[in-house]
DNA sequence: TCGTGACGCACC
DNA sequence: AAACGGTGCGTCACGA
């Protein structure tokens, strides 16, 4: 028994399962508890595909009682803490899909049996306050939400004593879970705090999702479920390809590394060392703009600048190239090609980790395969990738989602029409304003992030004249979208929140209330893709799909079956909204994901 | 030795 | 009156 632990001033229990003698307790417990607990696991680390890892314990709580299953120590203890999770009705995890891919993979339980029983904590809480912990908001991890929502003490208490635990042990946190004596004190304690904590914010997150939202509550789950099946199919990964990839990346770093040393500039990943040779060649120093902290700006437009400056020398010319290419490919082995290859399983698959709900849009994030960043002018990097034995890439995406929503929600009958007749939207508002089609369609983009002339100004290469003509004729064409946007704009202003389409409630900060059209469309386009994924889960799909990417899902699919699954994929993605329909275009590759951009690699 | 902010760059 | 939204990740530089 460890010590008693008081959480807002009640005094919490945490039991340890010290052998079998001892379960007999635990399940008399579990009995009464069938209506639901807390659950929590904790392993050697996070790479739960890979064949070291292990499971340590399973933590079960609910308000002020935990029970530590150190399920690593022998088969009984194992079997109550497994025969626990099948026996409670509900489980609240914080992060489930991490727990239930650790289960899933470590023990003879299923995910698809566990996630109907599911409330996630990490879920609730989005849904009551999307914002980071950073924006003035809640944040969503364990620490932050029990700050928010339970103490500040409690919160402190923990961070405070994982730190402990590493600096007594003389080593990092990582390395704390995967070596600690699985009988510390410290650890259970840390081990047993997590379901109570887990159980108590499902108990009172669940009551504060706003009453638009409470339908998403449910929504959530399962599109956290499906991702996570995406997560445990994983990606095959081409390692041949990737391991001559890496090679070839690593050679012309050093050529170029050395090149940057022979001209003064000894790391091009300093951007002061870069700033002060560029000078020192005779690049002149007023030509720079500045960082906000007032910093010599080095970035990939000044160096185009030094390139294409007719008075810059040959060697001023060479050092720029030479920098921006070091650190090209440094960037392109690092972040992806070398990652991919240390990551990779004993059957050559990558998982990526799938935050489902994650910005303050509810848009997803996806880490370990970092897709929504892959480098998307050439095949290179994802070629890495390629579809499983016999199968071939097939990736959907939708067609202008953004605007079309837009489009819908506002009713504008300008753009309506447009999208209805298959117009040319870009050259429409081109027309409206009397300027080129480039800067026609980077205002159509711009509007919908919220920006200004100047964005459209610096973003299309166009004068400012020009930029402001475009900007004034998009309000003037479609005085729908100004309607919703002035609609958006005080509903932030009056509320401090807005509510989107699908009910969900969206913080907009005091004095940035423009961007409340883009969080409205950004936000309800998200939810348009999740929604396609609930459908195709439902048609049977999900054992095809690799990763959701923004308005694009892409699949690997038995070469046989591609012009059906394609076909699938299109209807079943597709959605009408307010009578306009957003539709989507399948594309069928080849056996690697590379093959869909080889083609507008040619464009160059 | 770490954690963090600034910066730059990869994307929708 | 105008207003560039949302991410992940690697490096450098700096401070506890």
């Amino acid at each position: 028994m460890c010590p008693a632990l008081k959480v807002a001033g009640d005094a919490v229990e945490i039991n340890v399962l010290e052998d079998a003698s001892d379960i007999p307790e635990f399940v008399k417990w579990v009995k009464a508890n069938k209506a639901g607990l807390g659950c929590d696991t904790e392993t050697t680390g996070l790479d739960w595909w890979s064949e070291s890892f292990r499971l340590r314990t399973v933590q079960f709580g609910n308000h002020s009682t935990a029970y530590v299953v150190p399920v690593e120590v022998s088969e009984d203890l194992w079997d109550a803490a497994v025969g626990a999770i099948r026996f409670l009705d509900k489980l609240a995890f914080q992060n489930a899909p991490y727990d239930l891919l650790v289960l899933d993979s470590q023990t003879e339980l299923n995910m698809e049996d566990i996630w109907p029983k599911v409330t996630d904590s990490k879920i609730l809480g989005h849904l009551v306050d999307s914002r980071a912990r950073k924006e003035g908001g809640s944040g969503h991890s364990l620490e932050d939400l029990t700050r928010c929502y339970i103490g500040n003490d409690v919160a402190d208490k923990i961070k405070g004593s994982m730190a402990e635990l590493a600096r007594s042990m003389k080593t990092t946190k990582a390395k704390v879970f995967e070596t600690i004596d699985v009988w510390h004190g410290g650890y259970l304690t840390y081990a047993g705090m997590d379901p109570v904590l887990t159980y108590r914010l499902a108990k009172k997150l669940g009551p504060l999702v706003p009453v638009s939202a409470r339908k998403l509550i449910r929504f959530e789950h399962k599109v956290a479920e499906i991702c996570s099946y995406m997560s445990r199919t994983g990606f095959l990964l081409d390692v041949e390809y990737t391991k001559a990839l890496s090679e070839r990346l690593h050679l012309e770093e050093l050529e170029y590394t050395q090149i940057c040393r022979d001209l003064q500039c000894e790391n091009p990943w300093s951007t002061d060392q870069c700033a002060n040779a560029l000078i020192f060649l005779g690049y002149p120093i007023d030509n720079f703009d500045r960082t906000k902290t007032g910093k010599l700006k080095v970035d990939g437009s000044l160096l185009e600048r030094v390139m294409g400056d007719k008075r810059s020398s040959d060697m001023l010319k060479l050092l720029a190239h030479s920098i921006d290419r070091a650190k090209s490919a440094r960037k392109r082995r690092q972040t992806w090609v070398d990652k991919f290859l240390g990551q990779r399983d004993r059957d050559d698959r990558c998982f990526a980790n799938i935050n489902s709900i994650q910005a303050r849009t509810a848009r997803m994030s996806i880490t370990g395969i970092p897709a929504q960043t892959l480098p998307g002018n050439d095949a290179e990097v994802r070629n890495c990738f390629v579809a499983d034995e016999g199968h071939v890439i097939v990736s959907t995406d939708y067609s202008n989602m953004e605007l079309r929503f837009l489009a819908a929600h506002s009713q504008d009958p300008t753009m309506l029409a447009a999208f209805r007749d298959g117009d040319d939207l870009h050259q429409l508002t081109a027309d409206a304003a009397g300027v080129s089609r480039k800067a026609g369609k980077t205002t159509n983009f711009c509007v919908v992030f919220g920006g200004g002339w100047k964005a459209v100004h610096e973003q299309a290469g166009v004068g400012e004249e020009e930029a402001k003509a475009a900007v004034e004729g998009f309000w003037k064409t479609y005085p729908g979208v100004k309607k919703l946007a002035d609609k958006l704009t005080q509903e932030a202003r009056r509320n401090g929140y807005i509510t989107t389409a699908s009910g969900r409630r969206l913080y907009v900060d005091r004095g940035r209330e423009y961007s409340a059209l883009n969080y409205f469309i950004q936000s309800g386009s998200r939810d348009i893709t999740c929604r396609a994924l609930v459908r195709m889960h439902e048609a049977g799909l999900t054992k095809y799909m690799r990763l959701p990417i923004h308005d694009e899902v892409v699949f690997s699919v038995p070469y046989a079956h591609r012009l059906k699954a394609a076909k699938m994929t299109a209807e079943l993605m597709a959605e009408t909204i307010k009578g306009l329909e957003i539709p989507t275009d399948p594309e069928i590759g080849g056996r690697s994901w590379g093959s869909l951009y080889e083609l507008e690699h040619t464009k160059h």
